[in-house]
RNA sequence: GCGCCCGUAGCUCAGUUGGAUAGAGCACCGACCUUCUAAGUCGGGGGUCGCAGGUUCGAUUCCUGCCGGGCGCGCCA
């Protein structure tokens, strides 16, 4: 249950049964009227801004409109009380058997617990990753990867139907410089010597093994032919097993796509010219001439007449050229093409996860598919930050063009995958992040990942000793569930009870901002809960969890404990983490 | 020059889409281990939410202008 959504509801009875009253006027806009918790806890369990909002519509002072729903509130069942706060807040406190159901709905629930139907079914179109196809994954798509992957997962969670898209860059002149480098990787595995990879190719030695694949698929055949000869074969060659990589490397950070989409393929199947025929259409094509860039110096400017994009009506800054001086298509025409590909799939929600560098290309593109889709489509666009490598607080150099860079495998084979999931969320999408290997393994309360995992160990371990002091038996599903959680009445333990049932409102909240980190942070509140307790016990024997002496109330803390793995374990899941069963190293 | 992102405790960052006395962790000071894992917990000090206006019952949050940091800026992808 989304205790927000559950009370909103409660709330707008409330005014309904007030209109009809005659205490209130009829057919207020109750749009604005929010219940959410009071930041804080001292104020109550939820707060309404009911009265606040309306109070100027119905010509009435907040305060004395909030007199005449705190009656009406107050005989609701699941609340005790409701006062009258600060300039017109309506604090409500809720019966604790509100609260302790909500431990019933973790445990009949399980691992769908948080879950909902929100999305009804709709359709959302999540691209991530992208990397170009000219190597290996790198350290800094591994946090692309991460947000698009539980953003994907939070959206199913609320019911959305989702799909995981990679767009393959396989057009452009980059993979023609693949196909040329891994040329000379071909050559050198039949037996040259390539002292030193000239500039203007790819020198990473990840290619000397696409060079010895085709030697072997296809022995000398290609190197005394012309490059016109064997350009396209090596290109798609190259690129196969560049994607073949690109995957394994995605398999094992645990993200699975659903389509790879590419852009040649979608080039020569005519799909430029359908979206820019579509822009024609609405009349939002000319050929015109663009002013200079200002402030960066280009020697070889030179005014030229080409075919434009109306950005501009759209709130870009300037209109944007489709086609090169050469006749062939801008990538931003491709791109164009791309997105009207994904709202013709019937996609009318779609998510771009990208890198920090993509900045200044939101505009023109949340134009484009306002445009091509006449605005029946819309795009979120997810920037990522750089992601700083560090070890022990020393930045960790790279160098692509030198070949030498930590990619995504060296971190995982490094730390674990858990461990990179875990840390690419502890930070917003558009905030720089520092990934400290050091930091990152340690156990201690600095590490979120541990922290978090150490709580769910630390309940899977007394779960362990519960089923050997006691029997299997006492876990079991009836067994909790008929617990007296009227035993439950620390105030640590009924704070842990609110924590879990918030987790339905994150998740809903998370999905629909398109922000994963809010599990994390959760995660870690919910995990302090937890020590909190835990920690209770060790001052006072009848605090801890397995009483022989009471086992009533013993069953009761073990659906409580119960309960916490499940949030956890669901809540690590959402995010692609694995939770730990034990620590102990 | 223009655009986008950011500016919150000494440091690293949250802040539930505009709410009340702005919160965590680290660092610092002081407590707690014959214990279901002390790899942890509790307490304390610490703030002009970059600055100045505006919008309104109410602004860290929205708008405008400055200041500071990052990224990007035709025919690359």
């Amino acid at each position: 249950m989304n205790i927000y959504k559950h009370f909103s509801v409660v709330v707008r009875n409330v005014l309904q049964d007030l209109a009809v009253a005659g205490g209130i006027p009829a057919g207020l806009d109750l749009a604005r009227v929010a219940v959410e918790a009071p930041r804080e806890a001292a104020h109550g369990d939820l707060a309404t801004n009911a009265a606040m909002v309306l109070a100027k519509a119905a010509g009435m002072k907040p305060r004395d409109l909030a007199e005449l729903l705190v009656p009406r509130l107050t005989a609701h069942p699941e609340i005790v009380s409701a006062e009258i706060a600060g300039p017109g807040f309506i604090n409500l406190r809720l019966t604790e058997s509100f609260w302790r159901d909500r431990l019933k709905d973790v445990l009949v629930e399980g691992a769908t617990y948080g879950d909902s139907d929100e999305g009804k079914g709709r359709r959302v179109n999540v691209e991530y990753v992208s990397a170009n196809p000219t190597g290996p994954l790198t350290a800094g798509h591994a946090r692309g990867a991460v947000v698009g992957d539980a953003i994907a997962n939070l959206l199913v969670k609320t019911g959305h139907d989702v799909c995981r898209e990679y767009y393959i860059n396989d057009a452009g002149a980059q993979v023609d410089v693949l196909a040329r480098s891994a040329f000379l990787r071909y050559r050198e595995a039949l037996g040259e010597t390539i002292a030193e990879i000239p500039s203007g190719f790819y020198p990473g030695e990840y290619l000397k093994a696409v060079g010895q694949a085709l030697v072997a698929r296809d022995g000398a055949k290609w190197r005394d032919l012309p490059e016109s000869e064997w350009l396209p074969e090596l290109r798609a060659f190259a690129v196969a097993r560049m994607m073949e990589s690109i995957e394994s490397d995605l398999g094992a950070l645990g993200v699975k796509m659903d389509r790879f989409s590419s852009e040649r393929a979608l080039v020569e199947a005519g799909a430029v010219e359908r979206a820019l025929a579509e822009l024609e259409r609405r009349g939002l094509l000319y050929t015109g001439i663009l002013e200079p860039p200002k402030g960066k110096q280009l020697d070889d400017w030179e005014p030229r007449e080409q075919l434009l994009f109306r950005s501009t009506e759209f709130g870009d800054d300037v209109d944007r050229p489709l086609a090169k001086a050469d006749g062939s298509f801008t990538y931003f025409a491709n791109d164009i093409a791309y997105h009207f590909d994904k709202f013709s799939r019937h996609y009318p929600l779609l998510i771009d996860v990208v890198g920090a560098d993509h900045g200044g290309w939101v505009k023109r593109i949340t134009a484009a598919v306002t445009a091509v889709t006449d605005g029946k489509a819309s795009v979120d666009i997810k920037l990522c930050q750089l992601v700083n490598l560090l070890q022990e607080g020393q930045p960790v150099k790279m160098s692509k063009r030198s070949g030498t860079f930590v990619t995504l495998r060296d971190i995982i084979d490094e730390v674990g995958r858990g461990v990179v999931r875990f840390i690419m969320l502890t930070r917003r999408n558009d905030q720089a992040l520092d990934f400290d290997f050091a930091k990152v393994t340690e156990q201690s309360k600095d590490n979120p990942v541990f922290y978090v995992q150490y709580a769910h160990a630390r309940c899977r371990s007394v779960l362990r000793l519960a089923a050997e002091q006691y029997s299997a038996a006492i876990l079991a599903p009836e067994s909790l569930l008929a617990a007296d959680t009227n035993r439950l009445d620390s105030p640590e333990e009924l704070d842990l009870i609110r924590r879990m049932a918030a987790w339905p409102a994150v998740v809903s909240g998370a999905a629909e901002a398109h922000e994963p980190h809010r599990i994390a942070f959760y995660l870690y509140d919910l995990a302090a809960s937890f020590h909190q307790l835990w920690s209770r016990g060790k001052d006072n024997a009848t605090l801890r969890f397995l009483l022989e002496s009471d086992r009533s109330l013993t069953i009761a803390r073990l659906a409580l404990v119960q309960s916490v793995v499940t949030v956890i374990a669901g809540g690590l899941r959402a995010i692609g983490v694995e939770p730990a069963e034990e620590l102990r190293s």
